[in-house]
DNA sequence: CAACAAAGTTAGTCAACTCTAACTCAGTTT
DNA sequence: AAACTGAGTTAGAGTTGACTAACTTTGTTG
């Protein structure tokens, strides 16, 4: 109840509503997609409008370049601003899921409301705490607190050859009904896999999971991303 | 990153700078103090203006009643949100303090941050995981999720006899750096305290703890409140 | 090439909060 | 009683971020 609090303790940093845009333009630029207007507008449920708005004012502020009309692409302030945000936002699905044993499906939603309002003080409490953790329960890398970062994707189950071992590293966080789904058939970060057939005309996929056949749908086999074992390309 | 996430989450709940004003009532209220404009003003370090029009739209709200031009009271509603916060608030502070080992005089920032952006589902989870706490870590009551509550303070040391034995129950968190004092001089809740005598015109008063004598200036003294053993009155 | 659709922008509003400056009102002082 | 003082309010404006409606621009397609 400190006059100020807020303000004081996380000074410096871009509005939530700026670190909202940042981390998308981030996310659009690590999946490859285009980070226009309208993506980045879907991205985050606003009109386009006010997307349209917001990047004009990042662009004035030096942390979002305007490479064409379809393609924003971070500067390098806008990049760090970014990847702190990321780094709190995996700290903090670290930290839920190891103190309160949160399910992987809901730490996700838990970290966007928390990422705005953890201090770099907790931040770097939480870090200490769990041991400066690498990786989040999704498998997402966590950015450390200063230099580069590598935000690269595994191959996704979906490519990886019949008859293959196949180890899930990551798994995309956005469904958490898909989450719930997977933790259901067992299929969690670190788990192994035996590749099985792929049904036609988008149908699901057969994989082995122990010593039991799951169907994973076109949709969810898209989702986990891994490894095949060596020797088994 | 799920469009609005954060209205979808925390739908129903006053503004964050509503519930910041509820609070700051609320805490005046069990004090004793004066709920007018300007101590509230004063407590959220806004002008008197701003709380002015605040408190109009509160009132419109009906979440306070204007009893007369120098006391605001909680209606029955503004009151149930104003102990949703205070909850919030402690059930944060003692999560921090028992996961990551915070210390006191931390813990009451960080939660002032955190508590507007806490669903009540990981309220519900850290409540569930600390096994129903009753006390935040400087020994404030959690109020329950359903039903009243009661905010009453013990006895001041201040006031406390000479020769008497007094077990400290709660400690106001409003003064991060006396928390640093108290605890630099082994006074935590929970301690037990000889009091010694006071010196006069304001002087410390001198306890001791454990096997030490310690002098309590003051404002110290006022700060700390707790319980005379029994037999010792 | 003309027409249309998709993407982006501009303009005008709104809502929630804040501020300062200037006022009113009530209760002292002198 | 006049004047001062403190508390509260009103008025006007700024900031941030969103919206809709109505453009323009660009690119595709008949």
């Amino acid at each position: 109840m400190a006059p100020n609090s807020a303000t004081r303790t996380l000074g410096g940093r871009p509005s939530p509503a700026a670190e909202d845009y940042l981390k998308t333009i981030f996310a659009l630029g690590s999946s490859g997609d285009a980070a226009s207007v309208s993506t980045i507008a879907t991205r985050l449920g606003v009109s386009r409008p006010s997307a349209s708005v917001m990047l004009k004012r990042l662009a004035d502020e030096g942390l979002v370049e305007r490479v064409d009309r379809h393609r924003h692409l971070l500067t390098s302030k806008g990049r760090s601003d970014a990847l702190r945000v990321v780094r709190r936002h995996r700290l903090i699905e670290a930290f839920l899921a190891a103190t309160l044993d949160m399910p992987w499906d809901e730490v996700h939603a838990e970290a966007e409301l928390l990422e705005h309002a953890v201090s770099d003080r907790l931040e770097a409490r939480i870090d200490a705490a769990l041991g400066h953790p690498t990786h989040d329960p999704h498998g997402d890398p966590i950015p450390p607190r200063q230099g580069d970062h590598d935000e690269a994707w595994h191959e996704p189950l979906d490519a990886a050859p019949p008859g293959a071992t196949f180890r899930v590293e990551r798994v995309s966080d956005r469904d958490s009904a898909a989450l719930r789904h997977l933790a259901a058939l067992g299929i969690t970060v670190g788990s192994t896999l035996v590749v099985g057939e792929r049904e036609p005309f988008g149908g699901p996929l057969w994989v082995r999971v122990g010593r039991r056949r799951r169907a994973l749908g076109p949709g969810l086999s898209r989702l986990v991303h891994g490894a095949v074992q060596e020797g088994q390309r």
